[in-house]
DNA sequence: ATCTCATCGTAC
DNA sequence: GACGTACGATGAGATA
């Protein structure tokens, strides 16, 4: 397409006609015209772009007759609250709106039509009203109507169109008149005559010279009677195209929408498509940031920092693995938009340097006095603390202030937030140091794009903690962050450097023995199946199962309702004695056992420092858990014997022992506080079994009658109460009817009433704010509770009173882990802090430490607070984790 | 070759 | 549809 072209729209012409095409949406006619904007926009892709307004202003036509228009409804009321929507989004797309008191936009279109044509742009009329054929002129004006599809009517399409030359079209308008707009035309005349006249005697004045030619007597007199009217009806029908508006490239160029604008507009409408259509537009300024590469620059702003008493700082390494990391530099941000990058050990920098700038660094780190501020400080801490630097005072976490307004969400990252929050593009770390194979490590990273990259995470942290903080403080989390959260940080720091043995040759030696028998059962498993196939493939044991040997399908899976082989379904098919699935379930559970740990802990283990360094991630789980990972030790088997045994790998250096404690039942004990219900805390403070207690009251019997199936329902409900379980789970779990598991249920709230109260108390509050607040003041937020979905409520429920229990029994282990990182210090024990398994802490200390650790690890996590029960913490020693059990 | 999703199973 | 929070191994299919 050489030419260049000017789409003008009938604004009013497309809102009419949305308004009345779309229906069951609010605000239809916005969306309608949104929608055929963009699709003009898309399929078109016009070089000038404008949209032409009538305005509420009388038109020069009124003044020349009074009944022009007066047959018009008003607006329908719920298309008036929506012009101004339209307008706002034509400002979003950056189209210039063009209206002009006393003129109609047909007017507008018309001049701006002619002047484009005269500037050799070619003109498109966006509209369907033939009306606007007048204006057509050879290629140079042409219409377009995008609903009919009709593309670029011009001057050459008008015969077949009208049936008339172009320049007969006013005329012939005129003899019709427009009854939608008032305008009286010829009575007696209908389109064949009007076409027939016109060709006849060429035009209107031609008809008038000749009338008494016209020998049809209604036409004849019809024309007669509009002798008067008719002038003035031809000046009502032609649009003018001698307004005062000139055409000027710049004016209607396309430009750049606003997108973030738009995203914004469409989202408070909740157009969800158009949302999605339209991804925000992300700044990208860059910033004169300083590299300090000079003692006299460094002293300087590190004198800066000292008399602000606040930084930013964020450090630059080899490596995202805090044992092998080395510092390579460290960003410095002093206020929003100031950042410095302070290059230590980059490729060819000259180590009398890098000592002097780390002794400057160092001393400002580990200042008490100077408030410290950092993107996930674990991270940076951990770093440091491995090269032996302190990092001291108060350090502020924008990471996890993130987490704790919204612990839902799962991303936390800096690249994430800015695009949020700043609504700013960073420069991510892949753009500076490759990715893949081509990756380099920062200290190749040449210092003008390091400094760009590093001072601007640095200034962006800042700017994250400017509007994080805050936040914090009016939503109330600043307790948790101050009590739990942010004092955590340089425990788990602690916790991850110090890492933790692993037998190695005993794993080697139990793997290959584990190979074997793993090889034995796939054996008698092809054996018994008739064939070999891939055991481990649920969708070829599926087959195997179902189809070939005809076993009962028990049940299907979720997502793609086939086969499920899980171990209730092998379980199942196993009782009713089939020797297959019981083969299954112990191939499953030897190469579960193997492949996860057995095999996968060894090569975990660090090489430089011969020990296993999972991460213990704060920002995780919803509830406020640690979760762990690389390799993950909150999940070491315990239930079974053969799992037991690959406890036995963890072990304490030499000459040392494991002193671990757990909280008994401290989520039930949570629950006994919370309610305030007799039967538990009474039998929480004498000490008894809980379940056993619960059961003889629920079963009406002597605690000492209880029988073990009695204490096993009991004890489920109890756990499942802290779930939100049902009765169809329970049931299921007990083997027992639904009838059944209900009345246990039933008796259970009926003799422990303030249960259930507290758990309708918990709902209700919940409700009420919409989301959940633990103990020490976290909060979760819980929009499943103002679901109309009916499931969505119920999980919202449960969320409910699980969190609460969980997040607060968290909230207690993370502070004992506090207490007792401080008191290790304050005491010089050398006891080190390895795992925390949500209510278990794992030490290891040396033996002579033994006695005074086991009694501090005990007494810190049962005073962590003091409720209506006591915390129990159960305190064992041993030479491998297995061994304190 | 690398990713994402589904299924399964381990822990508390 | 029915019990909360995690992580990870494996297979299978899509994407590059």
């Amino acid at each position: 397409m050489t030419r260049e072209r000017f789409f003008i729209v009938d604004a009013f012409a497309h809102i009419f006609r949305s308004f009345y095409a779309i229906r069951n949406i609010d605000n239809n006619a916005v969306y309608g015209f949104t929608m055929m904007l963009r699709k003009l926009i898309a399929d078109e892709n016009p070089e000038y772009l404008a949209i032409a307004f009538d305005t509420s202003e009388p038109t020069f036509r009124k003044e020349l007759y009074p009944e022009y228009k007066a047959n018009r409804d008003a607006m329908p009321e719920s298309l008036v609250p929506q012009i101004p929507l339209i307008k706002e989004m034509i400002e979003g797309y950056n189209i210039p709106m063009v209206a002009m008191p006393g003129f109609e936009a047909d007017d507008i279109i018309g001049t701006l039509a002619k002047r484009a044509a005269e500037q050799g742009v070619q003109a498109v009329i966006v509209s369907g009203d033939k009306d606007m054929l007048q204006l057509v002129q050879g290629d140079d004006i042409v219409m377009f109507d995008p609903k009919k599809g009709v593309h670029y009517l011009g001057e050459a399409g008008i015969p077949e169109f009208f049936g008339c030359r172009p320049n007969q079209i006013i005329d012939l308008l005129s003899i019709w008149g427009d009854s939608a707009d008032n305008i009286p035309g010829v009575k007696g005349v209908g389109e064949k005559g009007a076409k027939k006249y016109l060709a006849e005697y060429g035009s209107l004045d031609g008809i008038y010279e000749n009338l008494d030619k016209i020998t049809a007597k209604r036409a004849r007199t019809g024309f007669e009677e509009a002798r008067e009217t008719i002038d003035l009806t031809k000046t009502l029908i032609t649009i003018r195209t001698d307004l005062d508006l000139t055409f000027d490239k710049d004016t209607y160029v396309r430009k750049e929408p606003d997108a973030n604008g738009l995203r914004a507009f469409f989202t408070r409408l909740d157009f969800k498509s158009l949302v999605d259509a339209t991804p925000p537009k992300l700044k990208r300024i860059s910033r004169d940031y300083q590299l300090l590469d000079t003692e006299e620059r460094l002293k300087e702003v590190l004198a800066e920092i000292r008399d602000k008493g606040f930084f930013v700082f964020d450090i630059e390494t080899t490596s995202l693995n805090t044992i092998e990391a080395e510092l390579v530099g460290m960003a410095l941000a002093t206020e929003v938009n100031q950042a410095y990058y302070v290059p230590l050990r980059h490729e060819g920098q000259d180590a009398t340097w890098s000592d002097s700038a780390e002794a400057l660094l160092k001393d400002v780190l580990a200042d008490t006095n100077i408030i410290k501020c950092a993107h996930n400080a674990k991270y940076d801490i951990s770093v440091l603390f491995n090269l032996g630097w302190d990092v001291a005072g108060r350090i502020e976490d924008t990471m996890l202030m993130s987490y704790l307004i919204n612990p839902n969400e799962d991303r936390h990252g800096m690249d994430h937030l800015a695009e949020k929050l700043l609504n700013y593009r960073t420069i991510h770390f892949d753009e500076v140091a490759g990715s893949g194979k081509d990756m380099v490590t920062f200290d190749k990273v040449p210092l003008d794009k390091a400094c760009n990259y590093a001072a601007e995470d640095a200034d962006i942290t800042f700017q994250l903690y400017d509007i994080l903080f805050p936040r914090l403080k009016e939503q109330d989390l600043h307790r948790v962050y101050d009590t739990v959260e942010r004092p955590l940080i340089p425990v788990l720091a602690r916790v991850e450097n110090s890492g933790v043995q692993i037998d190695e040759g005993y794993l080697k030696t139990m793997s290959a023995k584990m190979a074997e028998e793993i090889e034995a059962l796939e054996q008698a498993i092809y054996e018994l199946a008739g064939e070999e196939f891939n055991i481990k493939s649920t969708k070829q044991l599926g087959v195997i199962l179902f189809e070939k040997l005809g076993l009962p399908t028990v049940k299907k899976t979720s997502k793609t309702k086939s086969y499920s082989t899980d171990q209730s379904v092998l379980e199942t098919l196993s009782a009713k004695g089939h020797a297959l699935p019981a083969k299954l379930l112990e191939y499953r559970m030897f190469t579960k056992l193997k492949s996860t740990y057995v095999d996968a802990l060894p090569t975990m283990i660090c090489p430089k420092t011969g020990r296993v360094h999972s991460s213990f991630n704060q920002f995780v789980a919803a509830t406020g858990r640690l979760s762990s990972n690389n390799p993950n030790l909150q999940n070491i088997p315990i239930r079974t014997e053969m799992g037991r045994d690959i406890r036995a790998a963890f072990v304490p250096r030499d000459g040392w022992v494991f002193v671990a404690a757990d909280y008994s039942q401290i989520e039930l004990r949570l629950m006994a506080h919370f309610s305030g219900d007799d039967t538990l805390v009474q039998g929480f403070r004498s000490g008894e079994d809980i379940h056993r207690r619960t059961a003889g009251e629920i079963m009406d019997v002597d605690v000492n009658l209880v029988t073990d199936d009695m204490r096993r329902a009991a004890k489920s409900i109890n756990f499942g109460l802290i779930y939100g379980m049902g009765e169809f789970r329970l049931a299921q779990e007990l083997g027992i009817t639904r009838k059944k598991a209900r009345e246990y249920m039933e008796t259970y709230f009926e003799k422990m009433p303030r249960v259930l109260g507290f758990r309708d108390e918990v709902i209700e509050k919940a409700r009420e704010i919409g989301e959940i607040r633990t103990y020490f003041g976290r909060h979760r937020q819980l929009p499943e509770l103002a679901s109309r979905n009916k499931n969505l409520q119920a999980q919202g429920e449960r969320l409910a009173v699980n969190t609460l229990i969980q997040g607060t029994a968290a909230e207690i282990i993370k502070i004992a882990m506090i207490r007792l990182d401080e008191a290790i210090r304050e005491q010089d024990l050398q006891a080190k802090l390895l795992l925390q398994v949500h209510d278990e802490l794992v030490l290891e200390c040396p033996e002579e430490e033994k006695e005074v650790v086991s009694r501090l690890l005990g007494e810190t996590m049962e005073h962590v607070v003091h409720f209506e029960v006591p915390l129990v913490a159960e305190v064992r020693t041993g030479t491998n984790w297995k061994e304190t059990k």
